[in-house]
Parts: structure tokens; sequence; C-alpha cells
DNA sequence: CCTATATAGTTAACCAGGTTGTCTATCGTG
DNA sequence: CACGATAGACAACCTGGTTAACTATATAGG
């Protein structure tokens, strides 16, 4: 069955998503229960500097709007603010809430923990091979996603 | 940077995300340019047998409405129909069209040609123990996706 | 100095694909 | 034959995208 071609990408989406879904299990247990997938990315495409609306859409692949209305849910359930930029009366930047850290450092141990996992179970020589080959057969820089949504235009 | 927990499921998913632009890019070239991503997932759901909404939403993992739903747009754009079942007309059976059909035999064949690609840089025997790893760490039917649209309710 | 152009952000209208809840029609069984 | 279960459709709503239009500010040029 490795021959089948159709079943590459349908693990490939599956590990993905088997990992996501571990994630938010554990961030649900760990105070974060209202976190969406795509936060800790876009938490991650802030950055620890902040951002503006547009560079954010610019970086997630998105239009500018869209980037703001995640920044809107990002607000509401208190994980980034905005303020204004006093060089550039026009800006707001986009920060990080101490509680949007929080979210996003579990987020890393929890990742880590779900790595070891699969080092414990596949060995760690087998999982870096794989993890090399997908560097080798994916696009630089990981945080070009288009990710939010590119599913969702599916 | 291979002890980064981050990295695997983005690579994951950049990893898939490319298989499938890859596949769509030449699919709109052989003549099928408004098929999306899921499509071929729901056609390959479906069957060569048919199925109906409420079976396909439960292969699919998504409510019956749902089911429903994409099934109207397939028949929009003309890869799927609805037949009545004689046996019981409740039911609809929902059949590829022929259309459908060319367009999951050129998927396959695509898929199958990108696996090579693969098999090319990374040679067989790596690209085999990706698989074979990928296999080890889902779920063992990958037809139960719960796909379309998880990752739009992101 | 003052006008023209570019940029940041917001708002509005729309779309796709999901959800829940409700309703109708048909099946099948006690 | 009546009643419960099942198939499908419809409506209202949510989320995360899109395009388009508008406001306010910044900046460069004549």
């Amino acid at each position: 069955m490795s021959s089948n071609g159709f079943e590459l990408p349908l693990r490939l989406l599956l590990a993905f998503r088997t990992l996501i879904d571990e994630l938010h299990t554990e961030l649900a247990r760990q105070g974060h229960p209202d976190i969406r997938p795509m936060y800790g990315f876009v938490l991650q495409a802030i950055g620890p500097d902040g951002t503006t609306a547009v560079e954010l859409g610019r970086t997630l692949g998105v239009t500018k709007q869209a980037a703001g209305k995640t920044i809107d849910t990002l607000e509401r359930i208190g994980y980034a603010e905005r303020t204004t930029d006093p060089r550039d009366s026009r800006r707001k930047i986009v920060r990080i809430t101490p509680r949007g850290m929080d979210a996003l450092d579990r987020s890393a141990r929890i990742f880590d923990a779900l790595r070891a996992r699969w080092a414990a179970e596949l060995g760690e020589e087998r999982l870096q091979a794989l993890e090399s080959d997908l560097r080798r057969m994916t696009p630089g820089n990981p945080w070009r996603l288009d990710t939010p949504g590119w599913f969702g235009t599916l």
C-alpha cells in the first residue's frame, strides 16, 4: 500500500491533526479551554515585539481585514491587545498579553512532550530522519504558511 | 532545531499543503480548474457504489446536513449526482459522475507522480520508512478523517 | 506650504462549510 | 395500524475567509 500515492497526503494530514488534537486536549486541561488551533500559530506570528494588522496579514498570507478579525477575537478572549504607535498614529501595534504568553509557553512544552512520545515510539533516530525528510520536501520558512483558513478555502 | 516540538506539526501541515497545492495546480492544468481540495476526499469517500448523505456524513465525521451541502456543491459543478433508491424512497443515492471519476483517476495518477518525486528525492527506502512511521502514529482508518472543515473550525 | 499619493485600519456585504434544531416523508415493527 | 426510527431538507446561526469602500494619517514633490 505504500505505493499508493493517496496515502501519503492523508497520513500527513492525519498526523498533523492528531498532534493538534492532543495539544488542545492538554491545553484545555491546563486552563486554556477556548483556544483554537490557529490561535497558537497566530500568536507565534505576532511574535514578542508585536506587529500590526497589515503585517500580520502579510505574514500569514491573508488579507489585512481577515487579520484584523482574528486580532479582534484574540483581543476579546484576552490573548492579545492593541496599543497605538506613538510614532505613527495610523498604526496599532498588536501585542501578546501575559495570558497569551502563557498559552504559547504551554503549547511549546506540550509540543515538546508530544515529540518525545513520537521519539519513544519510533526512536529518536527515525524521528530525526522523518523531520529532516519533511524539511527537505517543504519550503524554507515555515511561518509563511498561508495557513489560517487555507483549508477553509478548500 | 529538530528538538523543537513546534516544528514537527508545522512541517507535517506544510508537507500536506504542498502536496495538495501541487495536485490542484496539475488538476487545473488537466481540465479540472474548479475542483477544491476536499472534493477529492469526498469523492473518494462516496466510493464507486455510491452512498447517502447520512452515510457520507458518518464517513467524513460531519453532520448529515453538512454532507448534504457538500453534495449540493458537488452536484452543482457536475462531479456527483443524486438518484432515488427504488427500494427505499426516503433515501437518495449519491453517485460519482463520469466527470467526477475522471477527476478521481487523474488525482490518483498525480498523487502517484508526486510520491515518485518524493521517492526520487529521498530514496524509496527513506520514503517507505516515513510512511510507515506516520502510519504507526496515526489512527487506523484514514477515511475517518473528520477532515472537511475541521481546520475551518480551527 | 500645500497638494497628491500611499498606507493603516475599520466597516459592510458576501461566501463556504460547518453547527443545532425543526419539520416532513417513509420505513418497519409490535 | 399506530408508533418509533430513519432520510432528507430547510432555517438560523457561527467562523474565518474574501472584495470593496471609506476615514485618517503620513510623506514626498512642486
